[in-house]
DNA sequence: AATGACCGTTGCACATATCGCAATTGACCT
DNA sequence: AGGTCAATTGCGATATGTGCAACGGTCATT
């Protein structure tokens, strides 16, 4: 691995914490402070940090840029999205599309009720991996042991009375929604709030996103939000299909 | 400058294209295979790329957090939302908060008029830099050399027959912005939509942000959104008092 | 106004981490 | 099985990054 590259990438968390300047950089590095400049320099090169008005660096603008690009490229969301338009247009709620990566979920396309936008809000926060439908699909997926280990790295905060409370009572709870092949989230990330979901699926039969319907306890009930479960699950099929038919190939360039 | 790290940040754009495999990489950086293998291995350690099953590379999640913390993070932002969300209630439309870094205009905040929900859809995405009135508010404030510069090296795309043509019209556009203290944007980026904005300035008079409230034709005229000037600058006043009062400061820890 | 402390910046000589080569492994297709 | 292609590893030469020490600018203090 790189020492360099390291070095310079371990800036990043920091500056996300807040604005730092040169020494403080150095000393969190725990390199000169003329090493630490000249891996500030290159990343401000490239964008990355910016440095403010009082001279003090923080991320910079190309971030965005990168993180936008990089969610409009996953095929799985443009194939996507036209279905999940749909469902919302014929059930009325708010869809989601998940996909699951190096530990954390997280979402890359969502539809709101009214306006039909893609809104990126909660892309990169933590998502409620323990209750969340779409987490549950995921995680669920994975080999036994990857799971295993997972579950019981993970915290499980008390959201509601009904969250997940520990990592056995996860591990069953991932059990059955593999069994079952879908997924709800019943108040257990906020009270009055539920969900059901479905995978989608690769050629080759593993899960490579997950899919859910959201609405408010006041809107429609659990059990009115659970008759829509088939239509969910076929969406899930058709984009799964669609997924599986193009080949995951080099593109043309 | 680094070489080593410069030519790992290389592959982030090159990646934001869509995904790559090693030989790719290796070529597109003109460096031996194994230097890129070592450089993607050091990126992917820090999450900022991310290997999917066909063994190819594209870019990581990481880069989603950190963008969110790095917005997060702007103190303008975190100043101006309540009173953007306070203006939101008083007019109903959509408030905008924009910031200028480095040849480029990015939303940083949004409230929309029904949804009192910040969505970042549009981070990262280049601003129509030429037509948006926050834009205008932001590039009137600089030096007049740089202006003039970035001016010559901008595009000037036709989203409408009422958008800025070229440089020279820009230049007085941005002129006349600078005198007034205020700025439009009248169906310039499309056709039905107007804005009126206005600056939020730091304690040394520098335009530190810019914010604007924009709606559709159909919902009220130009004329009518106008005469929600008073309240706009009045609000950008407020944001500028409360943000210059803060020292830029140093922050606790 | 002068002094001093602090932080960012620069040039340089040394040591080391990085580079590209060539060979190996492994996957996939014929 | 044989053959092709891509990813991976070990290694020696050298370019590259490193820390030092000195410089210069800015701000606060006396």
């Amino acid at each position: 691995m790189s020492q360099t590259v390291d070095r310079a990438l371990s800036i990043l968390p920091l500056l996300a914490e807040g604005p730092a300047d040169l020494g403080r950089v150095a000393d969190r590095l725990g390199v000169h402070k003329s090493t630490a400049l000249r891996l500030l320099r290159t990343l401000h090169e490239h964008g990355l940090v910016y440095r403010q008005s009082d001279q003090r660096y923080r991320l910079g603008a190309r971030l965005f840029a990168l993180a936008q690009e990089a969610v409009e490229n996953l095929d799985v969301r443009e194939i996507a999205h036209p279905h999940l338009v749909r469902l919302n247009e014929e059930c009325g709620h708010t869809v989601h599309l998940a996909v699951y990566e190096e530990n954390e979920v997280l979402y890359i396309d969502k539809v709101e009720s009214r306006y039909p936008v893609r809104m990126y809000s909660r892309i990169g926060k933590p998502v409620a991996i323990t209750v969340a439908a779409v987490a549950k699909l995921l995680l669920a997926d994975l080999p036994e042991t990857e799971r295993r280990v997972l579950a019981e790295k993970l915290d499980y905060p008390l959201y509601t009375a009904r969250s997940t409370p520990n990592a056995p009572a996860f591990l069953k709870e991932l059990e059955r929604v593999r069994e079952q092949g879908w997924a709800t989230d019943l108040g257990g990330h906020e009270e009055s709030i539920n969900c059901v979901g479905a995978p989608i699926r690769g050629t080759d039969g593993r899960v490579v996103a997950a899919m859910s319907v959201s609405a408010p306890n006041v809107v429609v009930t659990a059990d009115e939000l659970l008759t829509l479960l088939p239509l969910v699950r076929r969406t899930a099929e058709a984009i799964s299909r669609e997924y599986s038919g193009r080949t995951p190939a080099k593109d043309p360039v």
